[in-house]
DNA sequence: GTCGCCTCCTGAACGGCGTTCAGGTTAGGG
DNA sequence: CCCTAACCTGAACGCCGTTCAGGAGGCGAC
């Protein structure tokens, strides 16, 4: 049978969330696909380019539409659905995070962030600033809890499992940070458990 | 010439710096060193254990003493000679990063994060996550800036290099942020600019 | 002085990886 | 029905990390 690249993008998440990103591998995916490794070039130039769209498509998976009007509200929508987004597949925050790091692309969430920031009127150029701020920490905290969960899930133990509610926490902390710098206030000075 | 473990470890920061994490090889490695690659495996159980060793010994060439005595000042500190040293070589970051994602070393600059936090007296289990939190935002963000800058040295163009003092910008937002949850407030309230 | 031990290393192999390329096959529109 | 484009094969290339049995060499103990 004869596949498109979106057989193969589909193909690929399905070997990613069974086996792990390492195992992820061009032979694998096209034993999966019953087709020579070769044929995989036919859809992509090299791996990297592969990695992307897989990435791009465990986004468009996961995203979901803003319910919030505040723009603080819509930033902690925006990283909290990238989070779930991420814990959906085996090894989804590893896989995002490097092809953000490369620059391949998976770049929705970061104009996402831009675009809910705009509202604040941040100082300067403030805006890009914060956007990879939170960026950085919604792919780094989510790294390290779904590292930790899946070595939990492994027999490995040796390593404490994450609080429950720290990835609020922690974007709690730069949302205030960013609220201190916004000429719009956002939510605040409402009743904060709104 | 016999080998000790730490002249594997020097020639493996100046491979690394040479040509990148994607050339460290356990073979190249050998190379530069005249020796045969399961040479490597009488002093290093696998690679990963020499990456680790390498991304410690590259922390502890970049650590220098605090001058501050305030938290914040302490933590702003910590933050950017942990920069500085990841940006001291080549793929600095990179290297960092995997190896404290993956839980091997490189656990120094947290230790150090939490125990500067300690007197803010941050309420609950904050510290830890403030810690972590300043952590994903100096690697997510020295990758990215190690990532262009490299990028943009090598004939690859087509990425804005990253604003001069992004890094600051970004860093004092979190610390704003955690100042707000600290019953010790640092140095707040004294000239900013001193 | 030589014996034995411990450290360091060799040589050779194993299985796996990403990638290339010339050429075969098949589906579907004109 | 044929042609063209999309899709795929088969075979190879040069890498990679890792294992393992065994060889060499310095060094302290006797």
């Amino acid at each position: 049978m004869r596949h498109h690249r979106d057989d193969v993008v589909r193909h690929a998440i399905d070997v990613l969330d069974a086996y792990g990103l390492a195992d992820l591998t061009m032979r694998r995916l096209a034993g999966e696909l019953d087709v020579r490794p070769s044929a995989l070039y036919h859809h992509f130039r090299d791996k990297q380019s592969l990695l992307a769209a897989v990435a791009d498509e465990v986004l468009r998976r996961g995203a979901r539409p803003l319910v919030s009007t505040a723009w603080d509200e819509q930033v902690v929508e925006i990283c909290s659905g990238l989070r779930d987004a991420l814990l959906a597949y085996r090894d989804g925050a590893e896989l995002v995070s490097t092809v953000i790091a490369f620059g391949l692309g998976a770049s929705r969430p970061y104009d996402d962030l831009v675009a809910a920031l705009a509202p604040a009127r941040l100082g300067a150029d403030l805006t890009p600033t914060a956007a990879r701020t939170l960026l950085h920490l919604v792919l780094g905290h989510t790294l390290d809890e779904q590292t930790h969960l899946q070595a939990g899930s492994a027999g490995a133990i040796g390593d404490d499992p994450r609080p429950r509610s720290d990835f609020a926490a922690g974007l709690g902390l730069v949302v205030d940070g960013i609220r201190l710098r916004a000429s719009v206030p956002g939510s605040v000075g409402l009743d904060q458990r709104a």
